[in-house]
DNA sequence: GTGATTGCAAATCTTTTGCACTAAA
DNA sequence: TTTAGTGCAAAAGATTTGCAATCAC
């Protein structure tokens, strides 16, 4: 899958989330989206971004991950312990979690419906509403 | 709050779940369930361990509560990278998240409705819906 | 007895941090 | 220039594992 959109795309984003466009994180954000809509971990986008000849160092990617994910450019989800996943998709939606395998899919948000939630604590505002469906071998 | 269940059941309890009732476990399980239903992180249950006489290194802590989720008499609950909550609730329900103060609470089923999830891809099942409503300050 | 479990320490893995160096505005 | 960001190495946590000693059946 090649990447099509232009170069000035993925600066463009990063300003809009308020974030300097750096080689590093412009080169992360085009690995990013040259790969579609997936939910990855730290170490696959390193992984990737090695073969795609981005050199950068783990750490870089981890902080680049949280500043994107605080900018609205990736969703953080966490189904399992000791390890995050960035979801590119930052749109309402939900996931299928495949326990044996490690893997998330999406579950576009009109296929759920979510009724009758308690409102929340005074002072409190509900920031978001994660569906998580964990699905097994039968 | 103190547990008036009888020493028994404890041990009851875990030969339900398959597990031998040891000392340890039989021990641990005590503090969990003297408290009531709550969630608690690994350490946490070390220090109410320690705080009630009972004197068991957190590997050994980490052990028993996989152990006691593998035999359904906790639930796991992941909210956040780098930390495992325990849940002493096991039946069905879902739960509020407070991200600032880090805690969760439990939201009874009924309160939750969930319609029209996704079917199961083929070969696979349905093991558990978690619903995650998290809040933060207004 | 004997096979499961514990205790302990060390290892593992993910993620974060401190700081001198470099790059963007 | 001036301030933000990077690279690297080291630290920090949380959780797991290996193995000899110990306990439950």
């Amino acid at each position: 899958m090649t990447d099509e959109r232009p170069y000035t795309s993925a600066i463009a984003r990063l300003k809009a989330a308020g974030l300097r466009p750096t080689r590093q994180r412009v080169q992360l954000l085009r690995v990013l989206e040259a790969g579609g809509h997936r939910h990855l971990t730290a170490d696959e986008l390193h992984g990737e971004a090695r073969a795609a000849g981005v050199d950068v160092p783990l750490a870089t990617i981890y902080n680049a991950l949280n500043q994107f994910t605080r900018g609205g450019l990736l969703r953080e989800v966490v189904v399992e312990p000791g390890r995050s996943y960035f979801d590119t998709n930052t749109g309402e939606h939900h996931h299928f979690y495949f326990e044996s395998e490690g893997r998330l899919q999406d579950i576009p948000a009109e296929q759920v419906s979510l009724a009758a939630l308690p409102s929340a604590p005074a002072g409190m505002r509900v920031s978001r509403v994660d569906v998580v469906v964990r699905v097994t071998e039968k």
